[in-house]
DNA sequence: TAAAAATACTCCATAGGTATTTTAT
DNA sequence: ATAAAATACCTATGGAGTATTTTTA
């Protein structure tokens, strides 16, 4: 049995209109048409349809069940096509993200959580993934792009740089500098720096910074995420250096916050296979994260 | 956007197949007809969905989400498929039965339990109407049979004969007659019977024999089902005659049953439009029917 | 006789095929 | 050199149209 999408539908309109002349109208087909196409679904199922006694077009029996059938398992393409709009215009459809530690939970979160809220059926996973990590995870395909901080230069990949991150400090607000505007690196490696681990590229910023200025510095602790950072501070376990977006993610008060002397200058870009790069859905990310 | 469904199927079986060539051998197609149409569709969604950097052909994060989509809302037209394919072997679908009140909830509604078992989604809805309710109900469409006694003649009508009612006088285990083997009318009419309504056909058909042998009866009740009169006589109300089909539907061992030593014919047919007529469906409950 | 469905035919859009080219292992 | 995908081109099926016939209210 050869059943096709198009007989359904107009099987469908031909059973509600009861009459091949409003089925034909309604689905701006001619009549013989609806006439033609009615008769080879009967023909192909075996089973009469619709009774013509005289000028009549009734449903049969066997009609009915067929139409009940197709209400309740044949949405058609409609329900595809809806979809494919929304995937298209990248308001629907599943993201998987790799992000270094330094941004996952802050800006990349944000701005995933931004699109979520706005779109319901968009889905953006957010893994937590150093560099190299991140990059492997796209190469296996197991995450459609990542943020990351440098530029791989591979010529198959899309490298969109992002707003730089601004660094901070942040202190208790019982830590003696914590009333100051600005503090230079000499001043902040008095005390032990909490800090992000030695395998991010923040992490590794933050190292190169004290070399230039020729300033040594001692770990108190470290922690995987900016959170955490902004956490152990806010408990007075130490000073830390984070990414400023990470203080507006966060709703801790028990912190302050300085600007640093020193230029630290810390680039974030999102990487993506120049052909996933054109997905829209990957597209309105890019945006929300470069509104930051 | 214009979707189809062959897009779909190919585009499913090249997402599972992450090649064309794959993809082509299992729906038994060319490569390049793989090629084609996953392109069609790409360039219908404006959104690239498989990377095909070098010879690789790998899902893009859009043919995921479309994939997902896909499986969630699209079971295509296999489902209407296999419904298609009961209605055609009359084991699935819905009917609607008229039967008047001698042999809806005794013989019809018996050969409607025992499809029903045998087939899982077939429905059989039986109507207790009376003759000419039943047919009028025929012709508004509210149900696709009847199972009436007389013939209505109309040539639009298939009016299939099945097994005569074979009539059985049912009493009291206390009655005086109980041990009887027969029963003539006279002594019938002795007691008061208890009788289906007037309007019914088998009502007439025991009141014409009755008049056949110059016999008067009294009423003593009346029911509207057959298995009403069974339980009013269990309950020793009186004496009664109905179809012997009812002593085998039911579960009533308080009542002793006796033949007829009169003749009492009452024929029952079931009245379908002769459109309807060929709806297996509709013949396997005729086959049922005939059974007995 | 008028309205509804069926039939006869014609046409063309497209799904699919074959042959070939391109590209990356 | 080979395997995979894309491209070019051709064909045939069938979906849909117009014109017409049949049928019954």
């Amino acid at each position: 049995m050869r059943i096709t999408a198009r007989q359904i539908e107009i099987f469908q309109m031909a059973f509600r209109q009861k009459s091949t002349r409003k089925a034909a109208d309604a689905l701006y087909i001619s009549q013989p048409a609806i006439s033609r196409v009615v008769a080879e679904l009967e023909a192909e199922m075996g089973v009469p349809l619709f009774d013509r006694a005289g000028r009549k077009f009734e449903p049969t029996a066997a009609a009915r069940s067929l139409y009940t059938a197709v209400q309740q398992h044949y949405q058609g393409l409609g329900r595809i096509k809806d979809t494919a709009e929304q995937i298209a215009s990248g308001t629907g459809g599943h993201l998987r993200v790799a992000a270094v530690p330094a941004v996952a939970d802050t800006r990349v979160a944000t701005a995933a959580g931004i699109l979520m809220a706005q779109y319901e059926s968009l889905r953006i996973d957010v893994d937590v993934l150093n560099e190299q990590a991140g990059l492997a995870a796209m190469r296996e395909g197991r995450v459609d792009c990542a943020v990351v901080s440098s530029d791989p230069g591979d010529p198959n990949l899309v490298c969109t740089r992002l707003a730089d991150i601004q660094p901070t400090v942040i202190v208790p607000p019982n830590d003696p500098i914590a009333s100051a505007q600005k503090i230079s690196p000499t001043d902040l490696a008095a005390c032990p720096q909490i800090m992000l681990p030695v395998d991010s590229p923040f992490r590794r910023a933050v190292e190169h910074m004290f070399d230039r200025e020729g300033v040594s510095f001692h770990v108190r602790a470290e922690a995987k995420t900016q959170t955490a950072l902004v956490s152990m501070v806010a408990q007075g376990a130490g000073r830390a250096i984070v990414d400023e977006g990470v203080l507006s993610a966060s709703k801790e008060t028990k912190i302050a916050s300085l600007a640093l002397t020193s230029e630290l200058i810390w680039p974030i870009r999102i990487i993506a296979s120049s052909v996933s790069h054109n997905i829209p859905g990957l597209q309105r990310l890019v945006a929300e994260l470069q509104k930051t």
